[in-house]
RNA sequence: GGACCUUUAGCUCAGUUGGUUAGAGCGUUUCGUUGACAUCGAAAAGGUCACUGGUUCGAGUCCAGUAAGGUCCA
């Protein structure tokens, strides 16, 4: 067996280890019968994406989820992919083309297409390769794209289903039409901004009344030339005889625009008039349905104002247009009054420009199975992590709009309808597009080929990830699927992703899964997962968001160089605690470094106390244990162990990783290297106890391995090997089924509580020395001598581990006696001790110090006593908690008299 | 405007159904390299649990309200 070296080097044992389990092929997820599956779908990142630290956060959780199932085996599948990100990719493509100064329209679409493909080919997915630096398990030979071809006919023939039982429909509507990458957005993709600007407060003349005015409040003037009336509330007396009237419309072609009446105007705002400009504005648009006003649409789909702007401002794109039509208005004596004013303003997510609401034909799909979607989080089916995000989810399903799908791209699934030639798409009715000889609608298209034009729209990047669950199980080739196991690992298990996709991918996931999947049975069968864990956000230091343009993001991949793929994880997972925001500090994620170089030197010193035994199984160490030899240590770490194990357990259930990793770290540091394995330093010496005590050593850093394992799978592979716990050619991660507790305690382990409490008293006295040794100027490594008085009962058990003792406290020796009024002394629990020092004590100082004990002292009887002389506490308080107060006051009081007693003693 | 979250040590955060003198890591200070680890060890200092009321024998924890910060929806 080699030696372990002096340190930990992440880099070389990393890479060793990561080629190994993919050569033994230890990631894929079979379907195994009799086992439980678990599965998780890794939430695609987008083709064009780099590993950034939202993804390190997330895919660590899903590696832990998979590699603990494992752990517990079951039949683990983590399907791992990424998605076409329509704008996304198409617009870094088209910006490559810019470079030799040209645009997708030079190319056409299929040349356009066949660049994609290749920059795709080239340059896409290298997140997937970042994600295994990262150690990230998941089945790549199952890797998905949301545009390979089976996945496009699953995409395609939801499309004509949905249009077959009449969810999908085409329809004029108002849309977020994004000026920049010139395509229609959902709602769920424009992002409401305060903005400071101006609002302008116009008059518009009457034109049967010259000299009388009715003034409107407007932030974009540049849309007047589009307005098409002016509307009052029916009930505002203000207005009662101007309704039917028309006033002039100031700038823009000549017209004379009436005066409607529509409840939906607010009185409250600006004087109670509102100009309608139906092709501008959602409400305006829906204000000119009713009073059958047609819009005039003053704008180019990349925001210039047109010709029907009027000559003045054609050809403007629309902010210098607003500041144009400002002066006009000025100029001509319409502009009553202009003032700053912050309204909220939609964005592009992508682009980050205003949208603008446009009038335009698009697809449109109205969700299937909305009452459904609610009811499976509602009622458990599938739970939320943690719960709260229930509430959001629901919110979002009760004002569910039509979604709008189709996109102005050519990156996408093109949407399988085909219009019959010489159509006018711009004039088809609603019976036109029902009508098989005019629109054409399916997966194989129309026979004619020659007679008709494919659409030319795609679909929005969401409508076809809404699908990942169940797609990516071959659905809906029955082949395919039954390859897949798509009976086995359908519904998954778990879905770990953020909370800012619950609309976008979240909820539409459910509703697909509920419509297209195993038809006919119940709900929790169609459910596409059954939990769904809603990672933070990870943030700098200063709280803001990590983003590319503030440059506040470290590469993971750094990060990894620096302290390795297993400190990254459980750096990261320390600080993520449930729900909640991060503050990414990265001494966290030193500290996941020290943390594993911990572990892997205390795997040391187990090597280099005494030779290997067996160690090929946990029975095989157990039979290696000899309960008779145990002490108080060996049962406190024991316990310590099964407890940690139990609460890891919990953990694991409750989704609560970051406390996970905290009852692992506590556990390993604190009970066993600082304490049991320094008290091992006596037992070894002991040929009576080494064996044993060896053997303890083995049962616990072999437990803590599999505790670790999903969390720091490599450190925790190569220590399995080098410490013998699993032979050559197999792997902790992939052959090994964890014993828990139970398991463990059956095998005959039985745990004194009373000796582990009684160690909790050591500890207590130990620390008390050392901390008295620092007091009195004592190097902690220097070997002190005290004189002990104490009663036979506390020096009885002070004996039985004085060579304990005395290494853990730095004593040389350590005797019984009276004090000496000339010595220092701490009054600990188990007797008074007195620091023998060569100086001369210093009675003052000592008198000082002891006083002051004293009085803290005192005032904690006080306390105590005053609850306990209180009749209310002691009737209603619970026996435990009564018994505990006076164990509490006994203590303080014995430990009061004995620094009384010193101190009379002091003069 | 509606909903939700947060407020605990200098910093970042734990604190489970109310129960002794509120914890951890980092940082700070002091001391320390004897054979696992200086990526370490020993110890110390540091908190009016945002505020105001209430319930209770007992409140960081439960209830009501206030303030500040944040997120989402409209």
């Amino acid at each position: 067996m080699a030696a372990i070296t002096k340190s930990y080097e992440s880099h070389d044992v990393e890479k060793k280890w990561y080629a190994a389990w993919l050569e033994a092929d230890a990631f894929a997820g079979k379907v195994q019968p009799g086992r439980a599956p678990y599965t998780i779908m890794i939430p695609p990142p987008n083709v064009t994406g780099v590993l950034t630290m939202g993804h390190v956060l997330n895919n660590t959780l899903q590696d832990i989820l998979i590699r603990r199932a494992r752990l517990e085996g079951r039949a683990a599948l983590w399907l791992p992919g990424t998605d076409h990100a329509g704008i996304a990719t198409q617009t870094v493509v088209e910006r490559e083309l810019r470079k030799e100064k040209k645009t997708r329209h030079h190319l056409g679409r299929e040349e356009f297409l066949k660049k994609v493909w290749a920059w795709r080919e080239e340059k896409g997915g290298i997140i997937l390769k970042q994600l295994q630096a990262l150690g990230a398990s998941a089945d790549w030979s199952r890797t998905q794209f949301t545009m390979d071809p089976a996945y496009s006919q699953a995409v395609l023939k939801v499309f004509v289903d949905l249009y077959g039982k009449g969810h999908i429909y085409r329809g004029k509507r108002m849309v977020n039409w994004c000026p920049v990458s010139l395509t229609a957005l959902s709602d769920e993709e424009v992002i409401m901004k305060p903005v400071k600007g101006t609002i302008y407060q116009v008059r518009y003349e009457r034109a049967d009344a010259p000299g009388q005015f009715i003034e409107v409040k407007t932030t974009r003037p540049e849309t007047i030339p589009g307005d098409v009336a002016i509307a009052v509330h029916p009930d505002d007396p203000r207005y009662a005889g101007w309704v039917g009237k028309k006033v002039k419309r100031p700038i823009g072609p000549a017209a004379d625009i009436p005066i409607i009446a529509d409840a939906a105007v607010d009185r409250e705002f600006g004087s109670g008039a509102l100009k309608i400009t139906p092709a501008h504005d959602k409400v305006d648009f829906e204000v000119g349905q009713r009073h059958k006003l047609a819009p005039i649409d003053v704008l180019t789909p990349d925001a210039k104002l047109n010709e029907l702007a009027g000559p003045e401002l054609a050809g403007l794109d629309r902010f210098a247009g607003r500041k144009k039509a400002a002066e006009l208005l000025k100029e001509r004596g319409a502009l009553v009054k202009e003032e700053a004013y912050e309204n909220n303003v939609g964005y592009s997510e992508r682009a980050d420009v205003p949208i603008e609401p446009r009038l335009t034909w698009q697809w449109w799909l109205k969700y299937p199975r909305i009452e459904e979607a609610k009811t499976a989080v509602r009622d458990g089916h599938i739970k939320f992590h943690p719960e709260r995000w229930a509430k959001v989810y629901l919110h979002w399903l009760e004002n569910i709009q039509d979604w709008c799908i189709s996109r102005q791209l050519w990156w996408g699934h093109r949407i399988p309808v085909w219009y019959r030639k010489g159509l006018d798409k711009e004039t088809l009715t609603a019976a036109d597009i029902a009508d098989p000889q005019k629109v054409h609608v399916s997966l194989a298209g129309p026979a004619d080929k020659d007679n008709w034009v494919q659409e030319d729209d795609v679909l929005d990047t969401w409508a076809s990830s809404w699908l990942w669950p169940f797609a990516t199980l071959g659905w809906p080739d029955k082949d395919a699927m039954a390859k897949a196991g798509y009976d086995y690992f359908y519904p998954t298990t778990t879905l770990v992703t953020g909370p800012d996709i619950i609309f976008f991918w979240v909820a539409r996931m459910i509703m697909a899964g509920l419509e297209f999947t195993h038809p006919g049975q119940p709900l929790e069968k169609r459910i596409p997962f059954k939990h769904v864990y809603f990672t933070g956000i990870i943030r700098d230091a200063q709280g803001r968001k990590m983003s590319k343009s503030l440059g506040n993001s470290p590469d993971p991949l750094d990060l990894i160089a620096k302290y390795g793929a297993d400190g990254l994880r459980f750096g990261i997972v320390s600080i993520a605690p449930q729900g909640q925001d991060i503050r990414f500090q990265e001494d966290r994620i030193e500290g996941g470094k020290n943390f594993c170089n911990k572990l892997w030197n205390a795997c040391r010193f187990r090597q280099m106390s005494g030779d290997m035994a067996d160690n090929s199984s946990c029975a095989a160490i157990m039979a290696r244990l000899e309960p008779a030899r145990f002490d108080a240590d060996d049962h406190a770490i024991l316990d310590r162990l099964l407890g940690t194990t139990r609460e890891v357990d919990r953990c694991f259930a409750e989704f609560e990783f970051s406390a996970a990793v905290q009852a692992i770290y506590g556990f390993f540091w604190n009970d066993f290297c600082d304490w049991y394995v320094e008290v091992s330093k006596a037992k070894l010496l002991e040929p009576a106890t080494k064996a044993n005590c060896l053997a303890i050593q083995d049962l616990v850093l072999r437990q803590t391995l599999l505790l670790l394992h999903p969390f720091t799978p490599f450190i925790t592979e190569e220590l399995w090997h080098l410490l013998g716990y699993g032979a050559e050619g197999t792997f902790l991660m992939r052959d090994l089924q964890m014993e828990n507790c139970s398991q463990i305690a059956s095998r005959g382990l039985v745990i004194d509580h009373a000796a582990a409490a009684q160690v909790a008293q050591l500890k207590a006295v130990v620390s008390q020395v050392r901390a008295f040794k620092a007091e009195q100027g004592e190097a902690a490594s220097k070997t002190s001598e005290f004189v002990v008085e104490a009663t036979d009962a506390h020096w009885a058990l002070l004996d039985a581990n004085l060579a304990k003792l005395k290494r853990m406290m730095g004593a040389g020796s350590v005797v019984r006696g009276a004090m000496s009024p000339n010595a220092p002394v701490t009054v600990t629990a188990f007797g008074s001790w007195n620091l023998i020092k060569q100086l001369k004590g210093d009675p003052a100082g000592e008198k000082a110090r002891l006083t002051k004990e004293l009085a803290v002292l005192a005032k904690h009887i006080a306390g105590t006593e005053a609850r306990l002389a209180n009749e209310a506490f002691v009737s209603k308080a619970p026996p435990a908690v009564l018994e505990g107060a006076r164990q509490q006051l006994a203590a303080q009081q014995a430990k009061h008299a004995e620094i009384t007693r010193l101190l009379a003693a002091l003069g």
